[in-house]
DNA sequence: ATATATTTTTAGGCAAATCTAAAAATAATT
DNA sequence: AATTATTTTTAGATTTGCCTAAAAATATAT
């Protein structure tokens, strides 16, 4: 497989955990950054491979064989993020470029040796679950910060948006994977929050609060 | 720079360190497994870029820059040939393929965090020096086994063949690194040598002799 | 239900990296 | 020095992945 049919992959996969129908050629082309006439021509290809199941004008959903390729892409991306995170010193903001390269590595012998290296983590520094090397991904019950309801104790599990500017907000608020966030009160105008974090009060607004996970306790 | 691009860089470089005039089209065909019509194309790019010298039907060289450029290439490959080595049990016949594509990661911040964990090393794991973060390149006076004299003692430091077939032969003779060799008997009808490899006497054809790289005690 | 808007596909092209086959330059030989 | 052999370059194609612009299909709105 090509880097480029990898990425198209990925970006099917990732498209199809939210839209259970078939994943729009439009959205494709806006995750891979190119023209819905490209995503065409390349789903054809991957159609003609077995990746993807595609009827025109229908969009496209992943094969067994399409959905296995692409959890082992995402295999490891977060492998190797936990790898940059844990063993190099990066922070969590700072992997996701270097780990979108390494993804394309194509050896099972390093990625399973990469994955007992890592101590065969379950999660990637940013909460989201890890595939295991049968593409298997423990499930977790995380909910948004913004369905909590009021006095409600929880623990951050996760960020719904990666990108380094909301990972570095959270740096600078002090809120990591494993704190304690509680919710003193909910002010209905702007839907924003004020919480405890492992202890101390802040003013969190909707927008941050409907991009953290968390479990409750 | 494109991995092709990187590819030729790297191979012109290794070429030009046996050939003190321009690298031959012809010879750089061989070591990518191309063609010489190819390659004339590539050279022309290069040219451009500025990373090689070429003049028509005289060979390529490389310039200051395409060296340091093909150096850090070469700095990437072994670097993470030390990590597959040291921290994921690969054994050293093993590295080679996927070092290849590993070195073609493009970030120096991964490249020197990864340097750095792996305590600076300045050999990989067959010997070949590492460049370090500037391209200096720590030069050791190695020589062939096969230049030795006779009752000459020496320590085994690298191989000049890396391949595969060479490094299990010699995994099963139990030669590595650091194994202490003397030279008890020279053949003169097939320049056979026998030799005390750690104290144990044993039969080595010149062909190996002339593989492996030692240091004189 | 028809008209309008949006999405998707097709058609035709472009750039990168490769190839084969032929031509040109250089090297080797008699 | 002239001929032959080898190496290198050019010319013209091919494949992959992408593009723009136009056509076709589907979705939305009046």
């Amino acid at each position: 497989m090509t880097y480029s049919e990898e990425n198209y992959l990925k970006a099917i996969y990732h498209l199809s955990l939210f839209q259970k129908k078939g994943v729009n050629t439009n959205a494709i082309a806006k995750m891979i950054d190119s023209k819905a006439s490209s995503v065409t021509d390349m789903i054809k290809k991957l159609a003609e491979k077995n990746l993807v199941k595609y009827q025109k004008y229908q969009g496209v959903s992943l094969t067994a064989e399409g959905l296995l390729e692409a959890k082992m892409i995402v295999r490891k991306h977060r492998l190797w993020e936990v790898f940059l995170v844990e063993k190099l010193d990066f922070s969590w903001d700072e992997v996701h470029d270097v780990a979108e390269e390494l993804e394309h590595i194509n050896s099972e012998k390093l990625i399973n040796k990469l994955d007992a290296f890592l101590g065969f983590p379950t999660e990637d520094p940013h909460g989201d679950p890890i595939p295991n090397a049968k593409g298997e991904i423990k499930k977790m019950d995380k909910k948004l910060l913004s369905e909590l309801k009021l006095n409600q104790k929880s623990i951050c599990v996760g960020v719904k948006d990666s990108s380094s500017n909301f990972l570095k907000y959270l740096d600078k608020q002090q809120i990591a994977l494993g704190s304690t966030i509680e919710i003193m009160e909910k002010e209905s105008f702007d839907a924003s929050l004020i919480v405890l974090v492992n202890g101390n009060e802040m003013n969190i607004s909707h927008k941050i609060a409907s991009n953290l996970y968390v479990k409750t306790v």
